[in-house]
DNA sequence: TAGGCCATCTGGTCCT
DNA sequence: AGGACCAGATGGCCTA
């Protein structure tokens, strides 16, 4: 790449040898506010040139800056065709370059409608997204792997490895963690927990299975939490009505009204359409039927499934709900 | 004002 | 030869 100072010609020839193009040191500096102007110089650069003594004709054996002349193929003559086939050449291949990144732009965008946590006042940045997407696609995984429900606390640091500050605050904002329970561990990067999370505070007799939950002050030495309202949180935050308020209360041993749904649900767009878009069933391709694993349930009670994973097409109720609450 | 993020231009490299 | 991809450079915009 061109990290060497362009007004060097002597170091650039060395590096770049006969594949820079000698003539345009000097004018390679341009700005972003001067793209034509720069592409006038260069065709007034190659127009003199024509006009002058060629090249080939030099009987010193040095080129136009002194130095000894490069052996190989001689350059051609750079007629004023030639100069304006270059030039449009080169707004060609900006064109190209432009639209190739807006397609990534595209692409990204795409991706942040699909991560737990999209907003349209509040983008993720590019480098940001990926590494939600990574985490997020992690803890899919692990979720698969292990056939076991993470409690949300667990999931929401797998998803905020890695993250900024902020953007951590959006995820766990965009969870209905309270951020401030979340110290991002400078060190390492990972988000840490401390305090009890309201999830915790509201569901103090729920454990998920085979999780062993997250560890933190005793119960006596916190302050409790004031009792976590996931339907205020929803609306305060998207101005909209909770999914979860039109359900009957909690009032027990039930699995959380927070399921991992909410994660699509808190969408301000409409959600994807998971029954067209095959491609994400494929991500799920290694859950066995859900025959097998509604008999697997019956048979332990380890596996659960509140996700909205769906099989090509097969759909799991809680995924019907959020559907219904959208429609 | 510094720093982060982004869009754009640009030349080099690789591949068809 | 030409297109795709990549990465460096640069300047604009925004925010703390």
């Amino acid at each position: 790449m061109l990290t060497l100072p362009f007004d060097d010609p002597v170091i650039m020839d060395s590096q770049f040898g006969a594949n820079f193009p000698r003539d345009c040191v000097g004018e390679m500096k341009v700005t972003k506010q001067e793209p034509f102007k720069k592409v006038e110089t260069l065709s007034h650069t190659m127009e003199d040139e024509d006009s002058e003594k060629d090249e080939d004709e030099r009987e010193d054996g040095q080129d136009e800056n002194g130095l000894p002349r490069r052996r190989g193929p001689r350059k051609k003559k750079m007629t004023k065709a030639r100069v304006d086939r270059v030039v449009m050449r080169r707004m060609e291949a900006n064109t190209r370059e432009r639209n190739r990144m807006h397609g990534l732009n595209n692409a990204l965008d795409s991706l942040r409608k699909v991560v737990p946590c999209y907003s349209k006042t509040q983008k993720l940045s590019k480098i940001e997204t990926l590494r939600l997407a990574k985490n997020y696609i992690w803890a899919l995984s692990e979720v698969l792997s292990t056939g076991k429900r993470p409690d949300l606390l667990t999931f929401v640091q797998t998803l905020c490895k890695g993250l900024s500050q902020p953007t951590t605050n959006l995820v766990a904002g965009c969870l209905q963690l309270n951020a401030r329970n979340f110290i991002t561990d400078q060190t390492n990067g990972e988000a840490s927990f401390s305090g009890r999370s309201p999830y915790e505070s509201v569901y103090t007799t729920y454990h998920s299975p085979g999780v062993v939950p997250p560890s933190g002050p005793s119960v006596d030495a916190v302050k409790p939490f004031r009792p976590f309202n996931y339907c205020n949180s929803y609306e305060s935050f998207y101005e909209s009505v909770s999914p979860e308020c039109g359900s009957p209360q909690f009032d027990g041993l039930l699995s959380p009204p927070i399921n991992f749904n909410g994660i699509f649900s808190l969408k301000h767009e409409e959600p994807v359409e998971y029954g067209k878009s095959c491609h994400y069933g494929t991500r799920y391709c290694a859950v066995p039927p859900r025959s097998s694993i509604s008999q697997s349930a019956r048979g332990s009670s380890d596996l659960h499934f509140p996700y909205d994973i769906h099989l090509r097409g097969q759909f799991y109720p809680v995924q019907d709900e959020v559907n219904t609450f959208h429609n």
